[in-house]
DNA sequence: TTTATTTACGAAACCGATTTCGTAGATTGA
DNA sequence: TCAATCTACGAAATCGGTTTCGTAAATAAA
């Protein structure tokens, strides 16, 4: 009897396997006493409805997929925490899948959920990702998407981002205003649209405040960490150095730290750091680090929170683009 | 045709669903012909089987469920990582659950597991917990359960967990070394073992070194932060001050900082610090912090890997016990 | 009293795949 | 040549719920 089903409640009980279900369901067409009776005894027998047989029947999963790029970045981290927290107030299940940053995990993942596997998801994509007929089927399919963090432009659904243009300008003019005249911008893919706004951010500031723009300063790093510290190192190395850096990722943040602390430069003496992060501890732990925290909770929330507006009524998403401000 | 089935499938070249669905799973009672004739079209409507639909009939699901307390804690960000990582090469999906470190909560996701929702749990429990009949039920409905981290000791499975009693040993230890003889230990729940071995540990390096344990100097803290912080502050605050702090989870590290700063108590000069932790970056960016870094990705993967190992044949979980150490 | 309506429940179709079993036609064996 | 065996496929049951529709009995209305 390891397993029981609405059937077994029915022959217990003498009646069909119609009326357990409408009862449980606390349908008006069965009368008190046996609500009360199947009530009784699906409780007794602890009783858990099979989710697949009626997922399969009512043609909804009650549950979301999150693909996220990777938690060891604690924006996830954050993020996930928002979302499920949603997720289990409106009763829904959460599947968490990571791409690892590739461009055909995501695209497998994401493929499978066209099986009807999600009635929505919650995307933040891989730095691969460029191409996106994968994302556009899901939404011929009726399936909603909701962006967060990591958005494509060039779909039509609701994105959930902070006003990365925004803290990408007041992150280098917070530098500049320090004195840095030399400002070092470690991003990590270029067709990332959030890197990209950071940038431009970063180069307005810099055009303001009539910097000269270095193409050598702008390095595009990678997910290997001791390539970074490779080319964190060289850049660190050369006739004309920073004194400013912006790290566009946190996960740059202990290469920097390891590449300064090799070559003997003091943070915030000799190079003046700011990060894009979520670690809260970061500005606590060490007050010479400069942190831009991104409300990573919140965004969380608030992309499911578009999401499952999607998911109760069907009306445009576009319109639910917030952007929240760090 | 928003979503296809393996009828229209069927419709389209005039054969049975039962033809298609067995040249989809490459039966050999099919011709390879209609095989190539039935692939060739799957891969061009783009099909995707309904999950759910085999799941039901199949009577496994191909999930898994992640229980855990928390994951603002980066300790089980890390862990996602590894669990993600090994569920992905088998072919599993993963359910996302967070206690919040409330029972009840726990208590009702898992009772929803009863229903066959997962294949499987990977459960670390609430601080909360110390009634396990809820977890007991699953078991007895032949539902494998793996522990990681947070165990409960009475129940025969497989638990995944580092020597806490050693590192809490060597935490202790590390502090008295350096000169500490008023050592605290800040704690968080009382009713779990991880915390409780930590606790064992730094009493016996305690009693080595003949240092008296004081009651006062062990202090329980809450999830919420102010109230720790008060706890903290009214620690540091006695006549007999703690020179030295033992802090067995991560999430209390800015609230000591906050403390010390605010009492003007320099670390490590005047009290130093010991945490657990999984930011790897702590101890980068603050040297004067002491970090006890648990393998958080190794421990995912391990009892990820404990319970596939079980998911694919039935035997005995109790032998799995691995202890990792950090 | 007769008809209309309500109440409380059951039979059966259905969701989309899997699987068992049956069988027509082709092939092989004696 | 006729039985035995394969081959390649289809009909139908099944998984465990949900939902539509039908209906006997009870109640209300005429």
């Amino acid at each position: 009897m390891s397993i029981i089903t609405i059937k077994m409640l029915a022959n217990e009980l003498h009646l069909s396997i119609a009326t357990i279900s409408k009862a449980l369901r606390d349908s008006h067409e069965i009368s008190v006493e046996t609500k009360q009776r199947v009530f009784e005894l699906a409780e007794k027998l602890n009783y858990v409805p099979n989710p697949y047989a009626s997922s399969l029947r009512k043609r909804k999963s009650k549950t979301i997929a999150v693909v996220l790029p990777e938690v060891a970045d604690s924006f996830f981290s954050f993020a996930i925490n928002g979302i499920e927290t949603i997720a289990q107030e409106k009763g829904y299940h959460v599947l968490i899948y990571l791409t690892h940053e590739k461009f055909t995990k995501e695209a497998a993942i994401i493929k499978d959920f066209q099986g009807g596997r999600v009635d929505g998801i919650l995307l933040s994509v891989s730095s691969e990702t460029k191409e996106t007929s994968h994302i556009k089927e899901l939404l011929s399919r009726n399936i909603p998407v909701v962006f967060f963090d990591r958005v494509c432009e060039d779909i039509p659904t609701a994105k959930i981002i902070t006003d990365d243009f925004e803290s990408g300008y007041k992150a280098t003019r917070h530098l500049i205003e320090r004195g840095c005249r030399y400002i070092a911008l470690l991003s990590i893919s270029n067709s990332l649209s959030i890197t990209n706004k950071r940038m431009e951010g970063y180069k307005k500031a810099l055009l303001d405040s009539k910097i000269k723009i270095r193409q050598s300063f702008i390095v595009p790093c990678t997910n290997d960490t001791d390539h970074n510290y490779t080319l964190v190192s060289n850049l660190m190395k050369r006739k004309i150095k920073p004194d400013g850096i912006l790290a566009t990722v946190e996960k740059l943040t202990p290469t920097i730290y390891l590449v300064c602390k090799d070559l003997h430069l003091r943070i915030p003496r000799d190079v003046k750091v700011v990060i894009f992060s979520n670690l809260q501890t970061a500005s606590i732990l060490n007050p010479s680090l400069t942190t831009i925290i991104q409300p990573a909770f919140e965004m969380g929330k608030a992309a499911a929170t578009a999401l499952f507006k999607a998911l109760e009524k069907s009306n445009t998403d576009l319109e639910k683009e917030s952007l929240v401000i760090p």
